[in-house]
DNA sequence: AACTTATCCAACATTCTGTTGATTATTTAT
DNA sequence: ATAAATAATCAACAGAATGTTGGATAAGTT
């Protein structure tokens, strides 16, 4: 059992709350979605709602931070060769995970979602990827959020295509734009 | 004359709306900013202010795209070489304006903001700089998604870090680091 | 000086907010 | 199965912000 003890009855009302919103989220910004709205689509009582969370975006946050920590966990589990020769594996691993909840991830990377969302996520693959590269230069840390920041504008771009190449064909893809640049592309 | 049969009523009262709002977007999240705190703090009616914005929002959208058309007439007016041997000198210019308005943009690009001003601003970026990329390739849209997006993590960093190196030696980087990617760094 | 018009002002109904205390229903533990 | 614990509901509340109005005032334009 990962977490024991929760409360049925509050399982739910996290459970549809989230819901509701996420739906609301697809139709509008969330500055025009009020809690009244979230708690009457969910079939909530308005005193629950404040009973878990402060607001819309106290909200909203909590949801971005059950993704990064379901990318941290899902990647836990496979870094068996963390610093080995398998980099582009990672980056699969991180594609895939983004696969599979890609409507969450399509809505809080491209319109709904916040910039600090986006580069909580950047860091993410930014570690996973170019941790090994030699961090004592110059520039390590500009030359780390290009890499990191480009690879972002690639997944969410893969993701507003509807994610036609395969997760590995694209971790294949930013890795070669990062290695070898635009010239090797010649 | 840019722009003549302007109100001076009218441009005193955007000027100090759009003040007070900048001031307040440094303190809060634009969520929790109200037009009446808006209007008090800018010594404004708030009939005025539904004169000319519908809510916070459509104000920073105002501001953002204000800076956006400033951008591109910054641009306009050095586009001499627009495809000619000079790449460099068109990043640096978009640089060079970014300093000149770091404030906003730093307010804009980093923590309030929202992500469609970010991915305009990313596009322009791009444009200017790889819209000479072999556009016919296979995965041209998405090379051009990694370099954009990865020149503006860069801006973006040297943005929080108080643009201590130069615009022109930043352009350069990001050139070199699009061009010949991580490999050219060993 | 005459006009045009933007701002101000006060007032208004409406909506959402955040909190409360009491009640009901469900879950958990014994 | 029963009792204890606690989560959700409900109604009510004051407070605040919203968006709009019509008329008065002030400033700008010609």
């Amino acid at each position: 059992m990962e977490e024991k003890k929760i409360d049925r009855r509050v399982k739910y009302s996290l459970m549809v709350i989230k819901e509701s919103f996420i739906n609301l989220l697809r139709q509008k910004p969330i500055s025009k979605i009020t809690i009244k709205e979230i708690c009457d689509c969910a079939d909530v009582n308005r005193a629950t709602f404040y009973a878990h969370f402060s607001d819309q975006y106290d909200l909203l946050h909590h949801i971005e931070q059950e993704l990064i920590d379901g990318i941290n966990q899902y990647l836990s589990g496979h870094d068996l060769n963390h610093l080995s020769e398998a980099p582009v594996e990672m980056l699969e691993k991180i594609l895939e995970y983004v696969k599979e909840n890609a409507a969450l991830f399509d809505l809080l990377l491209n319109m709904n979602g916040d910039i600090q969302f986006q580069q909580e996520v950047t860091k993410i693959v930014g570690q996973q990827h170019f941790s090994s590269m030699t961090t004592d230069q110059e520039n390590s840390e500009y030359m780390f959020l290009f890499y990191a920041s480009g690879s972002i504008g690639v997944i969410q771009k893969w993701l507003t295509d509807g994610m036609k190449k395969p997760a590995k064909e694209m971790a294949e893809l930013i890795l070669k734009l990062s290695i070898g640049g635009r010239s090797s592309f010649q």
